[in-house]
DNA sequence: CGGTATCATGTTATCGATAACAATTCGGCG
DNA sequence: CGCCGAATTGTTATCGATAACATGATACCG
């Protein structure tokens, strides 16, 4: 248990020289078919392990793909997460995952730390970072991509769709059906971009639409979810009953004023109409089921992995801007 | 641009060795305060970005901490792996992630992978290894640690609570509220030993108390969630209500149970009590709430940071074996 | 003022795999 | 039998940072 087993010692047992069992190992034709089945077959006998480390360093080309997340604890992410482990697995690539906790001074603290890994590619989550992210990530040779939002100066590649127009769709929804006066529940200001972003599509739909301002529920700083929708229309009790429908930032968000409106004695959608965001498994799932938008997690993942595919072949000269849309799914809270 | 900058470009600009330049950006006590400032300002003009690839060649110290999981997209995994990854962070470790998908025949090809990068510490989910895996790591003088299980014959140290003491709680509950007839909501047998463990400890206490059979109810292959709880039981339509008590895998399957029961006419918890497993948020705001078992997840994960970092500070001699217990909570489904 | 302890920097070798080039072996053919 | 091209194996140098050791500079002491 002394000391690691290197190829050296490999070439040593087989009598031969370690390039042929570097050779051996990766399945080089130029080797002869015995020799391969000698070298592997010693090698397994001697418990050799690959040396990636090694191998990264030796040809610049770590098999890192570096990926920032704002959370895994997201059923949304995750899914994505999912999708590009799954397809860039396929392809040798290993993830190197950064959560930022929704923030962006985080966020450059990460990339700073996974660039000094030499990733091959760089994948970053939302349009907004620090001037000095931005800096670190151009002055780099690097495949750049931003996903989960279409920013409108991107650092290179865009895979997302528009939360503002997701959040335009859920109000003309409520407006044909008939709501006025429209409440948001989300996250406090703050370093959340994205809900950010989301409150401000609000509004501003509902300005389209001639409606009286938009109420501001603060459920506390991001991220919120569940516990955080309940605890803050539980704290309004009837309150609530001044507004008409409740655009939550999420569905989990949704999920729990739902759980609170129906405690207070309110009926959904009769008295209050509620919708989320994201295409939550809760949304589809629960009674009444949430009216929400499906921005498909896992199809991001899926593009990514394709664009990525296409850069590491060399079929890609401009930067990309993919579009994955988002749709309105009603369901039975509005 | 062209090629990267070095420790040696970063020396040449300052007019030293490369030397005093890894000591500078090292704080290495020894070089010079002035010397070390006009180091860190050439490095930085340069646009010098450390290679921690290099790093980790030359010194045998990857940096990294490997980590399996069944699945992130699980707020139980993923609250256990957001405690990892910021306890770790602290100590500058960084995660290497895995999804086994809850096949252990995926989890050996990702801990062969894993150890490729060298990691310095290997972190498992569960007791259920293929023998391969096992001989794979115990080749190796690494620190394993399994988690989230308390295995009879573990690789290593251990931090984790009894999946079947924790079905045998939730069991003597529905007995103690006179339940009788019990049915176990769960994943196909297969691959998911978690699951089969939960489910023996059902059927096993049960016995213990002189129950007739517990029904198992089919859910689908793992991993089984909300929709999948809601959809087995809305194809069982009012077969059932021959049951007085629904044991579920997990506290999503659970909540997918309880709405298809309201959806059918049921009552829960008078025609029908529900439980779930895991303490997930959606039992505490679901109405009614569901009666659970909590696992702290997070905790868990701080055990491990902290066994550790008592691991790397060279303080453990032997295998630990931390039990972080469950506790069962009681909530309006039974 | 000489000598030694302390501080500050430099030199050399090295971690393991592999690209690039060199050398050897082998079969086949005139 | 000797020569040529293809098949197979070997040699050397290298990626960037740093441990170990060596050296040079400075301060401090009696």
């Amino acid at each position: 248990m002394g000391a690691r087993v290197t190829m050296r010692d490999v070439a040593q047992a087989v009598g031969m020289s370690p390039m042929t069992v570097s050779r051996a190992l990766r399945d080089d034709r130029t080797v002869n078919d015995k020799t391969r089945a000698r070298v592997r077959q010693v090698a397994d006998d001697l418990g050799y392990v690959y040396d990636s480390t090694a191998q990264a360093f030796r040809t610049q080309k770590s098999g890192f793909v570096a990926v920032t997340l704002p959370s895994v604890n997201n059923a949304n992410f995750a899914e994505t997460f999912r999708a590009l482990t799954n397809g860039l697995g396929e392809a040798g690539l290993q993830l190197l995952l950064g959560s930022t906790n929704y923030r962006v001074e985080r966020e450059e603290e990460l990339v700073r730390q996974l660039l000094t890994r030499n990733p091959e590619a760089l994948v970053l989550t939302g349009g907004h970072h620090t001037e000095e992210t931005r800096k670190l990530v151009q002055a780099r040779d690097l495949p750049v991509i931003e996903m989960w939002d279409l920013p409108e100066d991107p650092l290179g590649h865009v895979v997302g769709f528009s939360n503002s127009d997701a959040m335009a769709h859920i109000v003309e929804h409520l407006v044909a059906t008939g709501r006025r006066k429209l409440a948001f529940v989300g996250a406090s200001e703050g370093a959340d971009m994205r809900g950010a972003v989301r409150r401000a599509g609000v509004v501003a739909a509902a300005q389209a639409h001639d409606l009286p301002e938009v109420a501001m529920i603060d459920a506390g700083p991001a991220p919120v979810s569940m516990r955080h929708g309940a605890a803050v229309i539980e704290a309004m009790g009837k309150d609530i009953a001044q507004y008409d429908a409740l655009v939550c930032v999420s569905d989990p968000v949704a999920f729990g004023c739902l759980n609170s409106v129906q405690r207070i004695g309110l009926r959904v959608p009769e008295d209050l109409a509620i919708t989320g965001f994201g295409h939550f498994e809760v949304a589809k799932v629960s009674n009444p089921r949430i009216t929400t938008v499906n921005v498909q997690a896992e199809d991001i993942g899926r593009q990514v992995v394709e664009l990525l595919q296409g850069i590491f072949d060399d079929e890609i000269d401009t930067p990309a801007r993919i579009d994955v849309g988002s749709a309105l799914v009603v369901g039975e809270t509005s």
